[in-house]
DNA sequence: ATAATTGCAAATGCTTTGCTTGTGA
DNA sequence: TCACAAGCAAAGCATTTGCAATTAT
């Protein structure tokens, strides 16, 4: 049987059916809440900030069914998962081009960014040490300028 | 009372006397092996790593000590923790130059470098953002090119 | 002497899992 | 229909902590 692909899929729904993912009620709810991710670039939400919202939404959603979710949604490459010095994960929508994450370590506040020069730089500096990249995170903790 | 300080201490007991830490058996046994993290730069030992090797030289080291020790060391600054990606931390001994870790995905070596323009970059994009750069992490996963 | 440190075991926080019941395709 | 998913509660794993006994200075 051939699957149809939407190769420009607009929404993690559809992501989902692409990837021949089941659809059940508690997957759209929580799919549904991390496309948010995509338009607020500054919203990572951890599992219970999920958890809490989906529950919002429909109360019969488990902390389990989330984690799992979570979890299968990372392995088919719709969300990324983070762990930035705070002890447990966060997601967000996988996008296009890759960016990094800068925090403000008085407020919390994550800020993506994007830079060329730098990702130029990690690929040389692999090459180099003999190795190729597969995967790279560069998290900047920071505070504000006055 | 003034606190004699070695500005150039070698030893990491010394580092410790010098910071006013009680120095009992445990400690010493614990942080003379995460001396040796200064020599074998790709030695990154975890907590139970430490406690194994500890408990060859002092059986009577608990687990316990180990976390409250290298909690100690690492708010000290004497040691370093790293959270690859693994979900558990791994400890080195503080040196002068600040360095990022490339970890090879298959055999999970830990490789260090050290590389001045990623460090600028770094700066210079936090700068940028109107942020002040406190702390960072660069790591590369990657596999070996044949 | 005495404040700090230890060992032990219990508790924690995040995450996973076994098992039975429920459900999407 | 029926393989897969969900809910619940128990288990897992790394780490922390309360408390009584021990120890460094």
């Amino acid at each position: 049987m051939v699957k149809k692909i939407s190769p420009f899929a607009i929404n993690l729904e559809q992501k989902c059916i692409d990837k021949g993912l089941r659809l059940t009620d508690q997957r759209k709810v929580i799919v549904k809440l991390l496309e948010e991710t995509i338009m607020d670039t500054k919203f990572h939400p951890d599992v219970d900030e999920i958890h809490k919202r989906a529950v919002a939404i429909d109360k019969k959603i488990s902390i389990a069914t989330v984690y799992r979710t979570v979890k299968l949604l990372e392995e088919a490459d719709i969300i990324d998962r983070h762990e930035f010095k705070e002890g447990k994960s966060r997601y967000e929508a996988v996008t296009e081009t890759h960016h990094d994450h800068l925090i403000d370590i008085n407020s919390g506040e994550i800020i993506e960014f994007v830079d060329d020069e730098i990702e130029k730089l990690k690929k040389k500096i692999a090459n180099k040490l003999g190795f190729e990249l597969v995967d790279h995170r560069l998290e900047l903790y920071c505070k504000k300028l006055k």
